[in-house]
DNA sequence: CCAACTGTAACAGATATTATTACAGTAACC
DNA sequence: GGTTACTGTAATAATATCTGTTACAGTTGG
């Protein structure tokens, strides 16, 4: 799994926490431990996707532009993360002379795109919004 | 996603796919186009965990030892990539001022031990033997 | 104009993955 | 008993991926 996903929830879960649904790239870096650079790179493709809306210049920042409750944790994965389940290995030749050999990277193929699937209605299931009240629930305890 | 996952699947379908269940190291990274020394530390895993016996010396190598259609994804799964979701990154720190950056770290490991379980019921629905019957059917059309 | 931002690219450093080499131990077979 | 063909494992090297840093152009508010 991608560790931009991570960088991306926390950043939107913060950006939900704040009143103003504001945040800059330093405050966010300095709130997830990772470099702002990283964090403009993850935003940036977040702004793409429609998740938050950039200011540049003297006072700018990101700001959340969807409702908390309606974005779901597969939203981002489908964002920046989709396909990351299958290693970059594959196993077998095509041009291999043997059942087995031949057809298993295809087939393993289908059954990594299968738990793609499986993980992006799990995280269907879970919010930004959700995941701030369990922050705070964790919080109180 | 641990590649080793990959290895083992491949080979385990490999063993069901020989008539005596059987073969060598040498034999089995040719067909997965791996090394054999990688080979023997994953089947060496798998030996530890029921899935094949070992033979040394001449003529050795490993043999199937359970029934494919009784032997899951998940099983390999868990026997060898369990936990291998969540990337070695994590987001915050413990210590933090703040409610989002002190928790989310526990946060996200919770939600990524359901994404793992999520996966692992997803493997369960798969057989060795069902992985050879994908095979023959690719191998026939 | 200046200060405080974002957007990117280019590079450096750290970490993880894969392959290779080496060698001890074991079993079949002559 | 010696030779051959294997497994088991450690150590090392090569490669790829991931993360952090530096640099700088572009933008905006004051």
């Amino acid at each position: 799994m991608n560790s931009e996903f991570i960088i991306a929830v926390h950043s939107l879960v913060l950006l939900a926490h704040r009143p103003d649904g504001m945040a800059s790239s330093e405050e966010i870096a300095s709130n997830v431990c990772t470099n702002p650079v990283r964090v403009r790179k993850v935003m940036s493709c977040l702004r793409k996707n429609g998740f938050v809306d950039t200011r540049e210049g003297s006072g700018g920042g990101y700001r959340l532009i969807r409702e908390p409750g309606d974005m779901t944790l597969a939203d981002v994965y489908r964002a920046l993360a989709a396909g990351s389940l299958a290693p970059s290995w594959c196993s077998g030749d095509p041009n291999a002379d043997c059942l087995v050999g031949s057809n298993m990277g295809e087939v393993m193929n289908a059954v990594f795109c299968g738990a793609d699937q499986q993980l992006e209605t799990y995280f269907q299931s879970i919010t930004i919004g959700q995941m701030l009240s369990r922050l705070t629930a964790k919080a109180r305890a």
